[in-house]
RNA sequence: CGGAGUUUAGCGCAGCUUGGUAGCGCGCCUGCCUUGGGAGCAGGAGGCCACAGGUUCGAAUCCUGUAACUCCGACCA
């Protein structure tokens, strides 16, 4: 059973859900058109995008996956206010030193507030309340939120968001070896989630900016839409930041680390992680005590992924012309019914076919034509399509066609229907 | 925040030069017919032409200002 929520509208019909037949003119990324076109968001604002019930349950999907590999490495789910008092902000100085994009207010009482767009501060708090002893260490604990960035340029849809969804984890150590474990153990938990949700990426050498710290890596997508140049070396496959190599202080186009040419290419970041170290438990004094009783700031580390951005990335890397090509664990359903005609043999084997397939199955049980189906169908673009017709009864059975390969094959309905 | 562009029905667009009370395609509603790749026929609904001021007998159209959105750049855990 993929989902649990029964409760979900499942028949075309009456769902909340538009398709689109025309490219909306503001769209200029595949992503961002087909997510319009299947009608998965509706944008409200400038980086501000209401998911429909087909969108979100992608970007479920996709969030469970996370889910799956942080608790997998004993990440504890828990979950931090999108607003803040400015107080906790003023500890670190971040209330001074980060931009515009920190969206400050007051509240009612006149006391200055921040919407989170980002949870260092927050978590830092919790921290500094619940750990006392290195007895208490290593641990984890993460979030599935919405951060809100004030950014001057959106664009691409769910590429670059003022408002979106991001896994956020937070790890306490008691010294930095503990940290370097920790955090390659993070390395590896990424590379597993990205592969899952079916895209390819590569782990790039970050530099820390407003975050602070030390060591920080990027996870990007190579694409040509994205919006961060790497220097990637094709005879080792060390990829570098643009600033971070510019920074190195090299003028020649020469790998870091094994002097081989490098080429710029496109990416876009879809997860970074940073050793944070005492960057946040300095100044907040979340402190422990140590097996020799002295009082030591807990050495932090934080790991994200844009889940949002992550949603238009699936899409960009798998995609044809006539639309979305889901990977299976990010399909919102694994099947797309398509019933021909309403002939009362088909409607029968369709509702046994439903009612056995569970909420995995999306039923276009409109009264529309067969060919408006089939290309909404490859539009929305769920792994399989099974079509019950008069022609496939004839042929014995449920038509079943691979959205991916386009492999068609008849199938007995006793193979697909629950005895 | 600099530069460019856009804004007319749910979506895509025309109309603006030369002012005269809003149009096309798709979608939507009713009926008939149809059902394997966005069918057909007939009838119908839907717009404060982004907003605010001007000019004019009269403004989607001309003038001024504002806003929103998109793209390029700067910025960006």
């Amino acid at each position: 059973m993929l989902f649990s929520w029964r409760w979900i509208s499942m028949k075309m019909s009456t769902m909340m859900l538009k398709t689109e037949h025309e490219t909306p003119s503001e769209a200029e990324l595949t992503s961002h058109r087909l997510l319009l076109r299947s009608g998965m968001i509706r944008q409200l604002a400038s980086g501000i995008y209401s998911l429909t019930p087909l969108g979100w349950r992608a970007m479920q999907r996709i969030a469970t996956m996370a889910r799956e590999e942080m608790n997998r490495i004993e990440g504890q789910e828990m979950l931090l206010p999108l607003v803040q008092p400015a107080a906790i902000w003023r500890e670190t100085g971040r209330y001074y030193s980060v931009d515009e994009s920190l969206n400050r207010f007051q509240d009612r009482g006149g006391q200055n507030m921040v919407l989170a767009m980002t949870h260092e501060e927050a978590v830092t708090d919790m921290a500094r309340h619940v750990i006392e002893s290195h007895r208490q260490l290593p641990m984890m604990v993460y979030q599935i939120q919405t951060k809100f960035r004030d950014e001057a340029r959106p664009r691409g849809g769910l590429i670059r968001l003022r408002e979106f969804l991001m896994k956020d984890a937070y790890s306490f150590h008691a010294d930095e070896g503990d940290l370097d474990k920790f955090y390659e153990k993070v390395r590896k938990a990424y590379a597993m989630f990205y592969k899952r949700c079916g895209i390819d990426v590569l782990q790039v050498d970050s530099d820390t900016g407003m975050m602070g710290g030390g060591v920080a890596h990027e996870f990007m997508m190579l694409a040509e839409c994205g919006e961060d140049t790497l220097l990637l070396c094709d005879a080792c496959q060390r990829a570098a930041n643009r600033e971070v190599y510019e920074a190195s202080g090299r003028d020649d186009d020469t790998c870091l680390q094994c002097g081989q040419p490098v080429r710029a290419v496109r990416g876009i970041e879809v997860g970074n992680i940073f050793q944070l170290g005492s960057r946040y438990s300095l100044p907040m004094h979340a402190d422990f005590t140590d097996q020799c009783g002295v009082r030591r700031p807990v050495v932090m580390g934080c790991y994200g992924i844009g889940i949002s951005r992550l949603l238009a990335c699936v899409i960009e890397a798998n995609h044809d012309a006539a639309g979305i090509v889901w990977p299976e664990t990010v399909a919102p359903y694994a099947a797309h019914l398509v019933t021909v005609g309403a002939s009362s043999e088909v409607i029968a084997v369709a509702e046994r076919v439903y009612a056995s397939l569970a909420d995995q199955v999306l039923w276009d049980d409109r009264d529309a034509s067969a060919g408006r189906k089939l290309q909404d169908a490859d539009l929305l673009g769920m792994p399989k399509r099974l079509t019950i017709s008069p022609r496939s009864l004839a042929a014995g059975g449920i038509e079943l066609r691979s959205r991916r390969t386009g492999t068609v094959q008849i199938v007995p309905v006793q193979d697909v229907v629950a005895p």
